[in-house]
DNA sequence: AGTATTCCTGACCGTATGGTCAGGATGAGA
DNA sequence: TCTCATCCTGACCATACGGTCAGGAATACT
Protein backbone atom coordinates (compact mmCIF):
# COMPACT_ATOMS: atom_id res chain seq x y z
CA UNK A 1 0.00 0.00 0.00
CA UNK A 2 1.51 2.88 -1.28
CA UNK A 3 -0.53 5.72 0.65
CA UNK A 4 -1.76 6.14 3.53
CA UNK A 5 -5.15 4.55 5.53
CA UNK A 6 -7.44 6.99 5.94
CA UNK A 7 -7.98 9.51 2.86
CA UNK A 8 -5.05 11.84 1.93
CA UNK A 9 -1.67 13.04 2.77
CA UNK A 10 -0.53 14.39 6.03
CA UNK A 11 -0.45 17.92 4.15
CA UNK A 12 -3.95 17.18 3.06
CA UNK A 13 -4.91 16.01 6.42
CA UNK A 14 -3.43 18.75 8.36
CA UNK A 15 -5.54 20.99 6.26
CA UNK A 16 -8.43 19.13 6.72
CA UNK A 17 -8.34 19.51 10.30
CA UNK A 18 -7.37 22.91 10.76
CA UNK A 19 -9.99 23.61 8.51
CA UNK A 20 -12.72 21.48 10.66
CA UNK A 21 -11.28 23.32 13.94
CA UNK A 22 -11.71 26.35 12.24
CA UNK A 23 -15.40 25.69 11.32
CA UNK A 24 -15.92 24.54 14.86
CA UNK A 25 -14.24 27.01 16.73
CA UNK A 26 -16.36 30.05 14.84
CA UNK A 27 -19.36 28.27 15.55
CA UNK A 28 -18.60 28.30 19.32
CA UNK A 29 -17.11 32.09 19.34
CA UNK A 30 -20.03 33.52 17.54
CA UNK A 31 -22.42 31.83 20.05
CA UNK A 32 -20.96 32.08 23.16
CA UNK A 33 -18.33 35.16 22.81
CA UNK A 34 -14.48 35.25 23.25
CA UNK A 35 -15.23 34.79 27.04
CA UNK A 36 -18.13 32.15 27.10
CA UNK A 37 -15.92 30.20 24.16
CA UNK A 38 -13.95 27.16 25.76
CA UNK A 39 -11.30 25.00 24.04
CA UNK A 40 -13.54 21.65 24.86
CA UNK A 41 -16.05 22.84 23.18
CA UNK A 42 -14.44 23.38 20.52
CA UNK A 43 -13.15 20.21 20.79
CA UNK A 44 -16.46 18.34 20.85
CA UNK A 45 -17.94 19.81 18.12
CA UNK A 46 -14.97 19.21 16.08
CA UNK A 47 -14.44 15.79 17.44
CA UNK A 48 -11.32 15.68 18.24
CA UNK A 49 -9.71 16.02 21.89
CA UNK A 50 -9.14 19.35 23.17
CA UNK A 51 -5.31 18.09 23.33
CA UNK A 52 -5.35 18.11 19.26
CA UNK A 53 -6.33 21.87 19.20
CA UNK A 54 -3.27 22.89 20.54
CA UNK A 55 -0.83 20.91 18.78
CA UNK A 56 -2.49 22.75 15.64
CA UNK A 57 -3.20 26.26 17.26
CA UNK A 58 -0.96 26.94 20.60
CA UNK A 59 -3.80 29.15 22.15
CA UNK A 60 -6.94 29.45 22.30
CA UNK A 61 -6.28 33.07 20.96
CA UNK A 62 -4.19 31.94 17.79
CA UNK A 63 -7.46 29.97 17.27
CA UNK A 64 -9.25 32.92 17.63
CA UNK A 65 -7.06 35.10 15.80
CA UNK A 66 -7.74 33.24 12.33
CA UNK A 67 -10.69 32.83 12.81
CA UNK A 68 -11.26 36.75 12.74
CA UNK A 69 -9.03 36.77 9.94
CA UNK A 70 -10.93 34.57 8.01
CA UNK A 71 -13.92 36.69 8.25
CA UNK A 72 -12.31 39.75 7.43
CA UNK A 73 -10.76 38.63 4.15
CA UNK A 74 -14.46 37.34 2.99
CA UNK A 75 -15.71 40.52 4.25
CA UNK A 76 -13.48 42.59 2.38
CA UNK A 77 -13.88 40.63 -0.66
CA UNK A 78 -17.24 41.55 -1.45
CA UNK A 79 -15.33 45.14 -1.57
CA UNK A 80 -15.36 44.01 -5.87
CA UNK A 81 -18.82 44.45 -6.01
CA UNK A 82 -17.49 48.15 -6.38
CA UNK A 83 -15.14 47.83 -8.37
CA UNK A 84 -16.34 46.93 -11.34
CA UNK A 85 -18.99 48.96 -10.92
CA UNK A 86 -19.77 52.20 -13.39
CA UNK A 87 -22.41 54.21 -11.54
CA UNK A 88 -23.96 54.05 -7.85
CA UNK A 89 -26.65 51.82 -8.94
CA UNK A 90 -24.62 49.01 -10.07
CA UNK A 91 -21.96 49.40 -7.58
CA UNK A 92 -24.03 50.46 -4.39
CA UNK A 93 -26.66 47.22 -5.54
CA UNK A 94 -24.11 44.74 -6.05
CA UNK A 95 -22.54 45.56 -3.02
CA UNK A 96 -25.60 45.57 -0.94
CA UNK A 97 -26.36 41.86 -2.48
CA UNK A 98 -23.10 40.59 -1.68
CA UNK A 99 -23.19 41.69 1.76
CA UNK A 100 -26.57 39.97 2.26
CA UNK A 101 -24.84 36.82 0.59
CA UNK A 102 -22.70 36.99 3.31
CA UNK A 103 -24.99 37.43 6.47
CA UNK A 104 -26.89 34.68 4.82
CA UNK A 105 -24.24 31.98 4.24
CA UNK A 106 -21.38 32.98 6.56
CA UNK A 107 -23.87 34.34 9.82
CA UNK A 108 -21.05 33.02 12.52
CA UNK A 109 -18.74 34.54 11.05
CA UNK A 110 -20.56 37.82 10.98
CA UNK A 111 -21.22 37.56 14.41
CA UNK A 112 -17.86 36.96 15.79
CA UNK A 113 -17.06 39.82 13.51
CA UNK A 114 -19.54 42.06 16.09
CA UNK A 115 -18.27 40.48 19.23
CA UNK A 116 -14.70 41.40 18.25
CA UNK A 117 -15.53 45.19 17.35
CA UNK A 118 -17.72 45.30 20.36
CA UNK A 119 -14.97 44.18 22.34
CA UNK A 120 -13.29 47.36 21.06
CA UNK A 121 -11.20 44.82 18.33
CA UNK A 122 -8.41 43.68 20.99
CA UNK A 123 -6.81 41.38 18.48
CA UNK A 124 -8.19 43.14 14.79
CA UNK A 125 -7.45 46.76 15.68
CA UNK A 126 -4.38 46.91 13.44
CA UNK A 127 -6.55 45.58 10.66
CA UNK A 128 -9.25 48.31 11.35
CA UNK A 129 -6.82 51.12 11.16
CA UNK A 130 -4.90 50.03 8.00
CA UNK A 131 -6.67 47.77 5.64
CA UNK A 132 -10.50 48.48 6.83
CA UNK A 133 -9.27 52.58 7.20
CA UNK A 134 -7.97 52.20 3.49
CA UNK A 135 -10.80 50.56 1.86
CA UNK A 136 -13.30 52.87 3.47
CA UNK A 137 -11.54 56.23 2.06
CA UNK A 138 -11.37 54.89 -1.37
CA UNK A 139 -14.81 53.78 -1.30
CA UNK A 140 -15.77 57.14 0.12
CA UNK A 141 -14.00 59.24 -2.57
CA UNK A 142 -15.54 56.76 -5.45
CA UNK A 143 -19.47 57.75 -4.02
CA UNK A 144 -17.97 61.81 -3.31
CA UNK A 145 -17.37 61.21 -7.42
CA UNK A 146 -20.68 59.97 -7.95
CA UNK A 147 -22.22 62.94 -5.98
CA UNK A 148 -20.53 65.08 -8.00
CA UNK A 149 -21.64 63.87 -11.27
CA UNK A 150 -25.10 64.51 -10.16
CA UNK A 151 -25.39 60.45 -9.81
CA UNK A 152 -27.22 60.43 -7.03
CA UNK A 153 -28.27 62.78 -3.95
CA UNK A 154 -25.27 64.41 -1.77
CA UNK A 155 -24.82 62.29 1.38
CA UNK A 156 -21.81 61.95 3.69
CA UNK A 157 -20.38 58.65 2.41
CA UNK A 158 -19.25 57.46 5.72
CA UNK A 159 -23.11 57.54 7.07
CA UNK A 160 -23.97 55.49 3.66
CA UNK A 161 -21.52 53.04 4.20
CA UNK A 162 -22.42 52.63 7.79
CA UNK A 163 -26.14 52.26 6.44
CA UNK A 164 -24.86 49.32 4.57
CA UNK A 165 -22.93 47.81 7.21
CA UNK A 166 -25.96 47.93 9.98
CA UNK A 167 -28.43 46.49 7.45
CA UNK A 168 -27.11 44.00 5.92
CA UNK A 169 -25.24 42.78 8.85
CA UNK A 170 -28.01 43.22 10.86
CA UNK A 171 -29.22 39.67 9.06
CA UNK A 172 -26.54 37.60 10.38
CA UNK A 173 -25.92 39.12 13.84
CA UNK A 174 -29.41 39.28 14.70
CA UNK A 175 -30.88 35.91 13.11
CA UNK A 176 -32.17 34.92 16.05
CA UNK A 177 -34.43 37.90 16.74
CA UNK A 178 -35.50 37.43 13.12
CA UNK A 179 -36.25 34.42 13.30
CA UNK A 180 -38.57 34.75 16.83
CA UNK A 181 -40.29 37.43 15.41
CA UNK A 182 -40.45 35.00 12.57
CA UNK A 183 -42.95 32.95 14.11
CA UNK A 184 -39.73 30.57 15.04
CA UNK A 185 -39.11 30.06 11.60
CA UNK A 186 -35.43 30.38 9.31
CA UNK A 187 -35.75 32.96 6.83
CA UNK A 188 -37.45 31.28 3.53
CA UNK A 189 -35.17 32.08 0.31
CA UNK A 190 -38.43 33.91 -0.79
CA UNK A 191 -37.86 35.72 2.23
CA UNK A 192 -34.25 36.58 1.47
CA UNK A 193 -34.81 38.12 -1.99
CA UNK A 194 -37.58 39.43 -0.42
CA UNK A 195 -35.61 41.33 1.66
CA UNK A 196 -32.54 41.91 -0.47
CA UNK A 197 -34.96 43.54 -3.40
CA UNK A 198 -36.53 45.82 -0.52
CA UNK A 199 -33.48 47.20 1.54
CA UNK A 200 -31.93 47.92 -2.34
CA UNK A 201 -35.02 49.74 -3.34
CA UNK A 202 -35.04 51.67 -0.12
CA UNK A 203 -31.55 52.42 -0.14
CA UNK A 204 -30.96 53.45 -3.70
CA UNK A 205 -34.56 55.47 -4.27
CA UNK A 206 -33.96 56.90 -0.68
CA UNK A 207 -30.19 58.46 -2.08
CA UNK A 208 -32.10 59.27 -5.02
CA UNK A 209 -29.88 57.57 -7.19
CA UNK A 210 -30.35 58.01 -11.13
CA UNK B 1 -27.00 62.71 65.19
CA UNK B 2 -30.42 61.61 64.45
CA UNK B 3 -29.94 59.82 60.95
CA UNK B 4 -26.93 58.42 59.30
CA UNK B 5 -23.46 58.68 58.36
CA UNK B 6 -23.34 58.69 55.37
CA UNK B 7 -26.00 60.19 53.45
CA UNK B 8 -29.49 58.57 52.80
CA UNK B 9 -30.94 56.17 55.00
CA UNK B 10 -30.92 52.53 54.41
CA UNK B 11 -33.36 52.25 51.92
CA UNK B 12 -31.75 54.90 49.73
CA UNK B 13 -28.60 53.72 49.99
CA UNK B 14 -29.47 49.80 48.81
CA UNK B 15 -30.64 51.55 45.73
CA UNK B 16 -27.82 53.78 45.36
CA UNK B 17 -25.33 50.74 45.94
CA UNK B 18 -27.96 48.68 43.82
CA UNK B 19 -27.57 51.60 40.69
CA UNK B 20 -24.15 51.44 41.08
CA UNK B 21 -23.48 48.02 40.57
CA UNK B 22 -26.19 47.67 37.95
CA UNK B 23 -24.09 50.33 36.14
CA UNK B 24 -20.81 49.08 36.88
CA UNK B 25 -22.55 45.48 35.49
CA UNK B 26 -23.64 47.08 31.97
CA UNK B 27 -20.40 48.31 31.30
CA UNK B 28 -18.46 45.07 32.09
CA UNK B 29 -20.70 43.26 30.37
CA UNK B 30 -21.21 45.08 27.48
CA UNK B 31 -17.06 45.16 27.03
CA UNK B 32 -15.95 41.75 27.85
CA UNK B 33 -19.55 39.77 27.38
CA UNK B 34 -21.52 37.58 29.69
CA UNK B 35 -18.48 34.77 29.58
CA UNK B 36 -16.09 37.67 29.71
CA UNK B 37 -17.26 39.76 32.83
CA UNK B 38 -16.13 38.40 35.89
CA UNK B 39 -18.19 39.30 39.14
CA UNK B 40 -14.05 40.72 40.65
CA UNK B 41 -13.93 43.22 37.37
CA UNK B 42 -17.65 44.67 38.14
CA UNK B 43 -17.23 44.74 41.96
CA UNK B 44 -13.80 46.97 41.37
CA UNK B 45 -15.19 49.26 38.88
CA UNK B 46 -17.97 49.92 41.10
CA UNK B 47 -15.31 50.56 44.06
CA UNK B 48 -17.48 47.42 46.19
CA UNK B 49 -16.08 44.29 47.89
CA UNK B 50 -17.18 41.57 45.47
CA UNK B 51 -18.96 39.99 48.08
CA UNK B 52 -21.15 42.41 48.48
CA UNK B 53 -22.13 42.29 45.19
CA UNK B 54 -23.59 38.84 45.87
CA UNK B 55 -25.09 40.52 49.11
CA UNK B 56 -27.10 42.55 46.43
CA UNK B 57 -27.50 39.91 43.79
CA UNK B 58 -27.67 36.32 44.26
CA UNK B 59 -25.42 34.80 41.67
CA UNK B 60 -23.71 36.45 37.98
CA UNK B 61 -26.86 35.29 36.30
CA UNK B 62 -29.15 37.19 37.88
CA UNK B 63 -27.52 40.52 38.07
CA UNK B 64 -26.64 39.79 34.26
CA UNK B 65 -30.61 39.44 33.59
CA UNK B 66 -31.34 43.13 35.71
CA UNK B 67 -29.32 44.45 33.34
CA UNK B 68 -30.87 43.04 30.36
CA UNK B 69 -34.26 43.91 31.70
CA UNK B 70 -33.29 47.30 31.87
CA UNK B 71 -31.94 47.86 27.88
CA UNK B 72 -35.18 46.28 27.17
CA UNK B 73 -37.27 48.81 29.29
CA UNK B 74 -35.39 51.48 27.41
CA UNK B 75 -35.60 49.70 24.28
CA UNK B 76 -39.36 49.84 24.45
CA UNK B 77 -39.83 53.59 25.40
CA UNK B 78 -38.71 54.73 22.41
CA UNK B 79 -42.31 52.85 20.64
CA UNK B 80 -43.75 55.86 22.18
CA UNK B 81 -42.41 58.25 19.55
CA UNK B 82 -44.33 56.12 17.42
CA UNK B 83 -47.62 56.61 18.77
CA UNK B 84 -48.33 59.88 19.18
CA UNK B 85 -47.56 60.23 15.55
CA UNK B 86 -50.20 61.04 12.33
CA UNK B 87 -48.37 59.80 9.45
CA UNK B 88 -44.90 57.94 8.55
CA UNK B 89 -42.60 61.17 8.16
CA UNK B 90 -43.42 62.07 12.15
CA UNK B 91 -43.80 58.67 13.07
CA UNK B 92 -40.74 57.35 11.57
CA UNK B 93 -39.03 60.26 11.77
CA UNK B 94 -39.49 60.49 15.57
CA UNK B 95 -39.04 56.75 16.17
CA UNK B 96 -35.49 57.27 14.84
CA UNK B 97 -34.55 59.94 16.20
CA UNK B 98 -35.56 58.35 19.69
CA UNK B 99 -33.45 55.15 18.60
CA UNK B 100 -30.30 57.43 17.55
CA UNK B 101 -30.53 59.30 21.03
CA UNK B 102 -30.42 56.02 22.56
CA UNK B 103 -27.89 54.84 21.17
CA UNK B 104 -25.74 57.81 21.97
CA UNK B 105 -26.99 57.31 25.49
CA UNK B 106 -26.56 54.17 26.39
CA UNK B 107 -24.01 52.56 24.15
CA UNK B 108 -22.75 50.11 26.76
CA UNK B 109 -27.03 49.23 27.08
CA UNK B 110 -27.37 48.72 23.89
CA UNK B 111 -23.99 46.21 23.17
CA UNK B 112 -25.55 44.35 26.13
CA UNK B 113 -28.54 43.76 24.32
CA UNK B 114 -26.96 42.80 21.32
CA UNK B 115 -24.85 40.01 22.86
CA UNK B 116 -27.76 38.42 24.24
CA UNK B 117 -29.66 38.48 21.20
CA UNK B 118 -26.34 36.78 19.52
CA UNK B 119 -26.53 34.30 22.27
CA UNK B 120 -29.88 33.15 21.30
CA UNK B 121 -31.28 35.24 23.82
CA UNK B 122 -31.14 32.75 26.79
CA UNK B 123 -32.41 35.30 29.35
CA UNK B 124 -34.45 37.20 27.38
CA UNK B 125 -36.18 35.04 24.94
CA UNK B 126 -39.86 35.01 26.87
CA UNK B 127 -39.37 38.54 26.22
CA UNK B 128 -38.97 38.71 22.61
CA UNK B 129 -41.93 35.93 22.18
CA UNK B 130 -44.24 38.22 24.11
CA UNK B 131 -43.38 42.14 24.79
CA UNK B 132 -41.26 42.21 21.50
CA UNK B 133 -43.75 39.91 19.11
CA UNK B 134 -46.68 41.60 20.67
CA UNK B 135 -45.00 45.53 19.74
CA UNK B 136 -43.51 44.59 16.53
CA UNK B 137 -46.78 43.18 15.31
CA UNK B 138 -48.96 46.88 16.04
CA UNK B 139 -46.72 48.32 14.47
CA UNK B 140 -46.34 46.21 11.44
CA UNK B 141 -50.29 47.15 11.38
CA UNK B 142 -49.70 50.65 11.76
CA UNK B 143 -47.05 50.55 8.97
CA UNK B 144 -49.79 48.64 6.64
CA UNK B 145 -52.26 51.35 7.64
CA UNK B 146 -50.07 54.05 6.23
CA UNK B 147 -49.14 52.22 3.05
CA UNK B 148 -52.99 51.00 2.61
CA UNK B 149 -53.53 55.25 3.00
CA UNK B 150 -50.94 55.97 0.21
CA UNK B 151 -49.30 57.67 2.52
CA UNK B 152 -46.10 55.66 1.84
CA UNK B 153 -44.59 52.71 -0.56
CA UNK B 154 -45.08 49.35 -0.24
CA UNK B 155 -42.80 47.76 1.92
CA UNK B 156 -42.59 44.59 4.23
CA UNK B 157 -43.20 46.41 7.42
CA UNK B 158 -40.82 44.00 9.07
CA UNK B 159 -38.07 44.69 6.65
CA UNK B 160 -38.60 48.23 7.31
CA UNK B 161 -38.09 47.89 11.31
CA UNK B 162 -34.84 45.61 11.09
CA UNK B 163 -33.67 48.26 8.84
CA UNK B 164 -34.44 51.05 11.40
CA UNK B 165 -32.89 49.11 14.86
CA UNK B 166 -30.16 48.30 12.30
CA UNK B 167 -29.00 51.48 11.25
CA UNK B 168 -29.78 52.71 14.65
CA UNK B 169 -28.53 50.25 16.93
CA UNK B 170 -25.35 50.42 14.49
CA UNK B 171 -23.84 53.66 16.38
CA UNK B 172 -24.08 52.20 19.57
CA UNK B 173 -22.68 48.59 18.52
CA UNK B 174 -20.08 49.13 16.18
CA UNK B 175 -18.77 52.42 17.97
CA UNK B 176 -15.14 51.37 18.25
CA UNK B 177 -15.20 50.67 14.78
CA UNK B 178 -17.26 54.59 13.94
CA UNK B 179 -14.32 55.68 16.02
CA UNK B 180 -11.40 54.47 14.60
CA UNK B 181 -12.69 55.31 11.23
CA UNK B 182 -13.40 59.05 12.13
CA UNK B 183 -9.66 59.08 13.05
CA UNK B 184 -9.90 57.92 17.02
CA UNK B 185 -12.56 60.53 17.90
CA UNK B 186 -15.75 59.93 19.29
CA UNK B 187 -17.96 61.38 17.29
CA UNK B 188 -19.01 65.06 17.91
CA UNK B 189 -22.84 66.88 18.37
CA UNK B 190 -22.67 68.06 15.12
CA UNK B 191 -21.51 64.33 13.39
CA UNK B 192 -24.39 62.83 15.62
CA UNK B 193 -27.01 65.37 14.33
CA UNK B 194 -25.30 65.12 10.99
CA UNK B 195 -25.87 61.23 10.86
CA UNK B 196 -29.55 61.55 12.46
CA UNK B 197 -30.16 63.83 9.60
CA UNK B 198 -28.61 61.43 6.51
CA UNK B 199 -30.22 58.63 8.00
CA UNK B 200 -33.86 59.97 8.44
CA UNK B 201 -33.52 61.82 5.19
CA UNK B 202 -32.45 58.49 3.30
CA UNK B 203 -35.07 56.19 4.89
CA UNK B 204 -37.99 58.40 4.73
CA UNK B 205 -37.21 59.06 1.08
CA UNK B 206 -36.57 56.12 0.19
CA UNK B 207 -39.90 54.86 1.40
CA UNK B 208 -41.26 57.42 -0.84
CA UNK B 209 -42.95 59.16 2.38
CA UNK B 210 -45.49 61.69 1.55
C1' DA C 1 13.72 -2.33 6.53
C1' DG C 2 15.20 1.08 9.34
C1' DT C 3 14.92 5.67 10.92
C1' DA C 4 13.34 10.41 11.38
C1' DT C 5 9.48 13.27 11.54
C1' DT C 6 5.05 14.42 12.21
C1' DC C 7 0.75 13.49 14.40
C1' DC C 8 -2.07 12.50 18.27
C1' DT C 9 -3.90 12.10 23.12
C1' DG C 10 -4.81 10.80 28.23
C1' DA C 11 -3.40 12.50 32.27
C1' DC C 12 -1.97 16.18 34.62
C1' DC C 13 -1.13 21.22 36.58
C1' DG C 14 -1.59 26.11 38.14
C1' DT C 15 -4.77 29.62 38.12
C1' DA C 16 -8.89 32.25 38.27
C1' DT C 17 -13.66 32.14 38.77
C1' DG C 18 -18.42 32.09 40.91
C1' DG C 19 -20.09 31.52 45.05
C1' DT C 20 -20.24 30.77 50.48
C1' DC C 21 -20.02 31.93 55.22
C1' DA C 22 -18.93 33.36 59.83
C1' DG C 23 -18.82 37.20 62.16
C1' DG C 24 -18.28 42.14 62.78
C1' DA C 25 -20.28 47.00 61.79
C1' DT C 26 -24.11 49.95 61.27
C1' DG C 27 -28.46 51.77 61.48
C1' DA C 28 -33.71 51.37 62.91
C1' DG C 29 -37.21 50.78 66.36
C1' DA C 30 -38.95 50.85 71.24
C1' DT D 1 -30.18 52.85 76.05
C1' DC D 2 -30.89 48.31 74.55
C1' DT D 3 -32.24 45.02 70.97
C1' DC D 4 -32.79 43.37 66.55
C1' DA D 5 -32.51 43.33 61.64
C1' DT D 6 -29.94 44.72 57.94
C1' DC D 7 -25.59 45.57 55.84
C1' DC D 8 -20.96 44.48 54.81
C1' DT D 9 -16.54 41.86 54.00
C1' DG D 10 -12.04 39.01 54.38
C1' DA D 11 -11.03 34.54 53.99
C1' DC D 12 -12.20 30.51 52.16
C1' DC D 13 -14.00 26.70 48.97
C1' DA D 14 -14.98 23.57 44.75
C1' DT D 15 -14.86 23.73 40.07
C1' DA D 16 -13.59 24.53 35.39
C1' DC D 17 -10.53 26.52 32.46
C1' DG D 18 -6.30 27.12 29.29
C1' DG D 19 -2.37 25.01 28.64
C1' DT D 20 1.55 21.23 29.11
C1' DC D 21 3.87 17.02 28.42
C1' DA D 22 5.51 12.36 28.00
C1' DG D 23 5.14 8.91 25.14
C1' DG D 24 2.81 6.07 21.73
C1' DA D 25 1.00 5.73 16.70
C1' DA D 26 1.22 6.77 12.04
C1' DT D 27 3.52 8.24 8.07
C1' DA D 28 7.38 9.90 5.14
C1' DC D 29 12.01 9.33 3.66
C1' DT D 30 16.27 6.79 2.21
Amino acid sequence: MAQTKRAGSKKERRQESEALILKAAEKVFAEAGYGGATMQLIADLAGLPKANLHYYFPTKEALYRQVVEKIFRIWLEAADAFDEAEGPREGLGAYIDAKMEISRRHPAGSKVWAFEVMHRAPIIQDYLETALMQWTKGRAQLIQGWIEDGLMDPVDPQILLNLIWATTQHYADFSHQIETLNGGQPMTDEQWDNAKTNVKNIILKGLGVK
